[in-house]
DNA sequence: TAGCTTGTTGAGCGTTGCTCAGCAAGCCGG
DNA sequence: CCGGCTTGCTGAGCAACGCTCAACAAGCTA
């Protein structure tokens, strides 16, 4: 009797292309219950159907893999948040701001994960996380019409951390309607560039 | 010949006390160099000159000595804050706050340790780090003479983030005088619990 | 000195990041 | 149909690390 296990599919060849792309996909759905440096090779190559060499194959190290996860949902934010072309400067900042809330509250655990993810200590990371930062500032000054001098661009920044801690707590707990949030936190950004 | 290797120093043997301050002492001395979580236990066991076995005879995890770790880091960083007795309430969220600059402007890596390590996806690690935010938050919110609900705890919770980023990059960068930047947070501080 | 407590160790196991030699799927020219 | 080439892909295996366990030994007390 060749009662033999069940016939291993055919071997399924993909393109480099593909199959860098599912691997980075794959990472991004382990986002929100695993923080990124804890993926393991093991997991993702599992998932993937593929052995863990195979992995290797594409991302040379560990680090490179979960960079690129990184990398992937900071670009599907910004992607989310950058404004339509054609939008009114003013409209801008305001349709950002109300698109952040927007993305927090609906990828909580995702975005609490590339937030968190970027603090770990991973220097690489740390940079993804920084050039998102970046990226949106400049934006941002543009819409104000403001001078993109280094004070401004801390002070904005600086504002970037109280926008994502006060709206990452209000997710968890609304003290307040989400038009006011908007309000509060537009005037916060308004009064600080005021000063000089 | 008896060409033997550097005699061992007899056996030291310390008192369990003793063992787990130094090494917590030393976990702490590595922090600046070295992401909490990424701590190996066979360094620490190394410069503390014991077998890693020993180690686990105090923390039964590695989580639970990094852990021991951080709170201790926070534990120094809340006895630098906290005001000493007998100062009014008014001098007392301007002395954390100067503190808090100097404490940032001379534990520069440290410190950046303590938060990125919070950030770092690890459970624990953030639990330490939001009680010392809370327990800060307290402080300030009796020292400002206001009561403290869900709303107003958000509110001054999210300003710290705002003070912590702005003074990190600020030490970086240093783009106004110091007396300015204390200035500037209080004011922002102070505007924002006007708001209802 | 015997005996107890407890600080301490070394050998070893399982997991995980990573390497390397080589297999095989799919396409080509003959 | 065949030989050969490219390249996606695998399996065995190593080193590092977290963690366990049985046993040793330092120092105290009776």
């Amino acid at each position: 009797m060749a009662a033999s296990s069940p016939p291993d599919p055919p071997r399924l060849r993909r393109t480099a292309g593909d199959r860098r792309a599912q691997l980075v996909r794959i990472g991004l759905e382990l986002l929100p219950t695993t923080p990124v440096q804890e993926l393991t090779i093991d997991e993702v190559a599992r998932r993937a159907g593929i052995s863990r060499s195979l992995l290797f194959h594409y991302f040379a190290t560990k680090r490179e893999y979960y960079t690129a996860v990184t990398r992937a949902a900071a670009d599907l934010m910004l992607e989310h948040l950058l404004p339509p072309p054609g939008t009114s400067r003013e409209e801008q900042v305001a349709g950002m701001l109300d698109r952040y809330v927007g993305w927090v509250e609906t990828f909580r655990e995702s975005h609490l994960a590339f937030v968190r993810g970027a603090g770990g200590g991973d220097p690489w990371v740390a940079e993804v996380y920084e050039e998102t930062r970046e990226r949106l500032v400049q934006v941002a000054l543009t819409a104000l019409e403001l001078p993109d001098d280094a004070r401004r661009r801390q002070l904005v920044l600086a504002w970037f951390a109280f926008t994502e801690d006060l709206v990452g707590s209000w997710a968890d707990q609304p003290t307040m309607g989400r038009p006011e949030l908007l309000a509060l936190l537009r005037d916060v950004l308004d009064r600080l560039d005021v000063r000089t």
